[in-house]
DNA sequence: CGCGCGTTTGACATGACTCAAATGCTGTGG
DNA sequence: CCACAGCATTTGAGTCATGTCAAACGCGCG
């Protein structure tokens, strides 16, 4: 239980990471987690002039949608995002949360319009990378685009582990991985890796994980019974983690 | 009905694509599919000397594990190939079939090692790529990384929609979806979009959909009894692509 | 402060799984 | 070339985990 968390609030709070648009990539608090890691001074001062930096959106605004074209990638900056694919009758899967530093649209780069939705799951703002530009760029940062492939490439393998998850696990299990999941990328980020706050709603997390909203629900009454977790409301206090990670499977 | 399988085999045998080791990129059938695609004539020579291709693998042949150093990605030259991952407990997911043309090992990029295992459904080769080098000549080539972006981002939105498969579709529709899609992978390689053979097995449909073999094998005899699709052994022939379509949802 | 939606809890239904057994196919060795 | 062994596939019967429907609750937003 001993956690060293030097200098992490009780309860993170991701929207409020940097909400200053003037903030050059150099200067960002997610500088060691975000795109620019390994690039040198100068693509850095280059990469700053292509980046767009958005104002604070609040919860529930569209980033994009499946039906617009494809411009930019974008980095979160401060807050979360869903992202969503659609069947044609309607039904849509939740294919991904997004925390500061995530990338969003990697898998538009090969199209003409955006396969996916993308929402702020709170108050929220992200960096902007229109693509056209960094296509243009491609020769001369060369170390860039390595970061481009090497965040594509984890992103894949993060969806071939929820594939496995989708395909095989159990519900009690599909809690447990998503939980473990979260407080690993939290940790990642400087805050409490057992006290955070979930951003998306239970539906959200349901239909991530392939449940209905009440199993998941049921899950987060029995987990707390059993004393392996504190859930209230949003707030949630991983007490149990071996446990846990023993639930994974 | 009217297909119009112009120069198209009944059955389609990929394994019979090209077994030449020495066919250049430029000479290769499998060209306009494959990675070259938008290099340039010396581009493709350099290309050339950078790729190994493989001598002629049988059935079950593995091309790495999860275990195994990450060295190189792999093009399939001919045959079929399926990665899996596995989850602690041994517990296996199929994360998806490969056929002429298409990349194996793109979400080992970013790691040390391989984070799934590869293996060959039938006779298959490959061409394959050192990675190390790929990286130094990124500078040299940046049309080819254009390539591996456009190839990445590719996969992954088809991850995500087999997220939607696997998380949101009843059986009837998972078996249509998939069956639907080598149908168009088929076809995108000259072959019969209607009539072809199953390189894998029952269990490895059943485990890539998230079903039991039994339900698969059920939904085989029904689609059949239906007058859908006629499958004997590992040929399939889809009688009513309309019907299929309608229950993909 | 009150409305509305998100969440929780309960009761019941069912799609898909598991277990079991028959059948069929494939590759191998005599 | 055929016979056999072993594995893959099919089919049937019964169970179970999770979904669906319904209703109460309570938090958060306006």
């Amino acid at each position: 239980m001993a956690q060293t968390n030097t200098v992490t609030p009780l309860f993170n709070d991701l929207a409020k990471i940097e909400h200053d648009r003037n903030v050059a990539c150099h200067a960002c608090s997610l500088y060691s987690l975000c795109l620019p890691l390994g690039l040198d001074n100068n693509d850095l001062v280059k990469l700053d002039t292509i980046i767009e930096r958005s104002q604070n959106y609040k919860r529930g605004h569209t980033l994009f949608t499946s039906k617009q074209p494809f411009k930019s990638l974008f980095v979160v900056r401060s807050g979360s995002f869903k992202t969503t694919i659609s069947a044609a009758d309607g039904r849509d899967q939740v294919t991904g949360f997004y925390f500061p530093g995530e990338f969003i649209g990697l898998d538009a780069i090969h199209q003409q319009n955006y396969p996916s939705n993308a929402r702020s799951l709170e108050s929220s703002s992200v960096c902007e990378l229109p693509f056209s530009n960094l296509e243009d760029i491609g020769k001369e940062m060369p170390q860039l685009q390595i970061q481009m492939l090497t965040r594509l490439s984890k992103e894949l393998a993060g969806d071939k582990n929820l594939m496995l998850l989708l395909g095989k696990k159990t519900a009690d299990e599909k809690l447990a991985t998503f939980l473990l999941s979260l407080s690993k990328r939290f940790q990642e980020r400087g805050f409490s890796a057992t006290n955070f706050q979930l951003s998306m709603s239970r539906s959200d997390i349901a239909n991530h994980l392939g449940l209905a909203v009440e199993t998941v629900s049921r899950l987060f009454s029995r987990f707390q019974e059993e004393g392996w977790i504190v859930i209230a409301g949003k707030s949630l206090v991983i007490k149990n983690t071996a446990k846990l990670e023993q639930l994974c499977g």
